[in-house]
DNA sequence: ATCCAAAAATGAAAGGTTTCAATCAAGCTC
DNA sequence: GAGCTTGATTGAAACCTTTCATTTTTGGAT
């Protein structure tokens, strides 16, 4: 029996796509009409429109959202290809931009690097084959070469929270130094001399930053910036704030810190954690402070003292940059910095305990 | 001088698309041998294809999704429709979807409904519009029309840790009926009579089941399920938690609960948190047990017992039934359903205190 | 040399939408 | 009613890739 031949769009479900060309047959209109219908409604007639709509809601129309992105160039999404889909802080930044994208009629494409290079560039492979309109992107590496030429070849790519050399690229971030800064201080003015630092990898420049604004801190009060005891973790997270915690658990006491800078809350938190459960008062032991005030943070057992950034503010101005960047020709690229502010809670307050068992330094006069 | 036409295709940058087409011409080959090399690398000599893979190189050719969809009628593209991207819950379901999607060569689009219907919608329009291959969702309403149209109109559509009446669609769900029963048994289990449910809003399926369990667990102990004790909250989050906190203690010492069953770890976490600061003992004067096992349940400063779900599993096969359910033919519904396990921590431990009465909670009991 | 089969390369058509110059209709003015 | 103007509609071309039926080339066998 010959059956009838059948198309290679035919859906699994025996489905015919609608298309323009049904709804101008069934309204009985020309493919113009139905187009302009859809994108310049206010040149068709009143009445000859309700014909057409009503086709449209009849045959169950879809537009076609690659077709028209190829005819019209230019693709209604953008790209956020973020950090750590388990951070919190990443996900607050992914709903500022979906604010701002909402706002200007686009969707976001939200897709999750884990801190892996390989999977962030296949990302961004397949985002450029996509032809989004922009690329926001927190970078494993911020000098991928990959970075210079996607927008070489025509995809905008802004830069969120960090910074990168030159004007290359926009870029939003939060002066990490300054956190870093401002953490600091905040502990010597407690009184504490010996301050760890615990975040890592190195390789991440937040965390290169946090950790040269508090070498900064510690030479501003006439202190020796290389005194900071780093606690070197492998990735920022809960997990590894735990082994921090052990590592510091096992410091002889002379040198054991006082307090201790993390370099995000994930760390903080699970430092904390670590604390709590080995009977180590938070903050009479030991004081902590950390980094991108998650909600989690005011949420710890012992409400955490952090250095709050703007979440939503960069996603919502990175996205800004990005459009701005889409529409203007003659485009300059702007590098926006926020300041960080410190939100001080129980697990930073008062002076360093000065019992026995941890003796201070000197004599001296603290703070 | 007449400056050459310039194309309405033409980009910001002054950058004109590499086309298939200007690959052919450097490498002197037809579209057809391009393609071929794109495709079906095999049936194109060695010489040609190097040649090509030049030319492409030189070029900075990039593929253009769109008008491969176009031709192909199928994307490369999937999605996923998150009810709270906040919740690390779900952005670890959305792991094990990224990772089934990878190995199928597949992308994922991360949607975040925020648990609001207008947002869903917006969303599942525009993912309708790129002919994704499929959607995944979490939906706020699984009864929505919307997600019976998908299907009808062609695109596939799993439900994720929901369920449905009917086999309409695939779904992926873990049993939240038997989760709250476990919940329950455990703290009915370790001696305690009066036990509070928080969670909320019941609109919320999840809500809801996990509530029946418990009840079923009480039920099936001799005991009345109307004893249970509702805290209806408005949202599944930290900060709703602690004001449940404060409802619990505005509660006469007679009748508040020793124990109490959180529909999520978000709530737990915040009960947990007003409960440190007010000086209520967890587990000793509150029982708390959580739901969702997210990574700050183990790492909050009272270990939370909780009702572990199998997460990235649950995205990863509901990943692989959507698939399933484009590439067959005649497919048939399938509906998965996970067990739940419960993980016993710190939080639950130990039988109520009976003591002379449960401790003041808090001083000033506002009022 | 000739022929043939297999391998390789070709190029036109198709896919759904948008654009735009061109056409058509209707309403006005003199 | 002729000549205009404005408003509404039209239809072919273009966007870029893939497909597939053809054509061309290659290399081995006769």
């Amino acid at each position: 029996m010959g059956g009838a031949p059948v198309s290679d769009q035919e859906q699994a479900g025996g489905h015919r796509q609608v298309g323009v060309k049904d709804v101008a047959a069934a309204a009985g209109v020309s493919l113009g009409t139905v187009s302009n219908v859809l994108n310049r409604p206010q040149v068709v007639s009143a009445r000859t429109r309700l014909r057409v709509e009503a086709a449209m809601a009849d045959l169950g129309f879809v537009r076609n959202e690659s077709a028209r992105h190829l005819r019209a160039g230019r693709s209604s999404t953008l790209a956020y290809v973020l950090l750590d889909g388990a951070n919190p802080f990443f996900t607050d930044v992914a709903q500022g931009i979906e604010e701002a994208a909402e706002a200007a009629d686009l969707s976001v494409f939200l897709c999750n690097s884990d801190n892996r290079a390989e999977r962030e560039l296949s990302y961004l492979t397949r985002l450029e084959q996509h032809r989004v309109q922009g690329i926001l992107i927190t970078p494993a590496d911020p000098h991928a070469a990959i970075l210079d030429e996607l927008p070489q070849r025509g995809t905008p790519v802004v830069i969120v929270d960090r910074t990168r050399g030159g004007d290359t690229h926009c870029s939003v971030a939060v002066d990490d130094v300054l956190g870093g800064e401002l953490a600091l201080l905040h502990l010597i003015e407690n009184g504490h001399d010996r301050i760890g630092l615990v975040g890592g990898p190195l390789s991440l420049g937040q965390v290169r930053d946090r950790k040269h604004g508090a070498e900064r801190a510690l030479a501003a009060t006439g202190r020796d910036p290389a005194a900071l005891l780093h606690v070197e973790t492998a990735a920022l997270t809960v997990h590894e704030g735990r082994q921090a915690g052990q590592r510091l658990a096992g410091l002889p006491t002379a040198t054991r810190p006082t307090a201790v800078f993390c370099a995000n809350d994930l760390l903080a938190l699970g430092l904390l954690q670590h604390c709590v459960s080995t009977g180590i008062r938070v903050p009479e032991d030991l004081a902590i402070v950390g980094y991108d005030d998650i909600e989690f943070a005011a949420a710890a057992a012992v409400p955490l003292t952090s250095v709050r950034q703007p979440r939503r503010k960069l996603g919502a101005t990175a996205a800004e940059l990005l459009l701005r960047e889409t529409r203007e020709t003659g485009h300059v690229h702007e590098q926006v910095l926020f300041t960080p502010e410190l939100v001080v809670r129980t697990s930073s307050q008062g002076p360093p305990r000065r019992g026995i068992t941890n003796p201070p330094m000197g004599a001296g006069s603290a703070g």
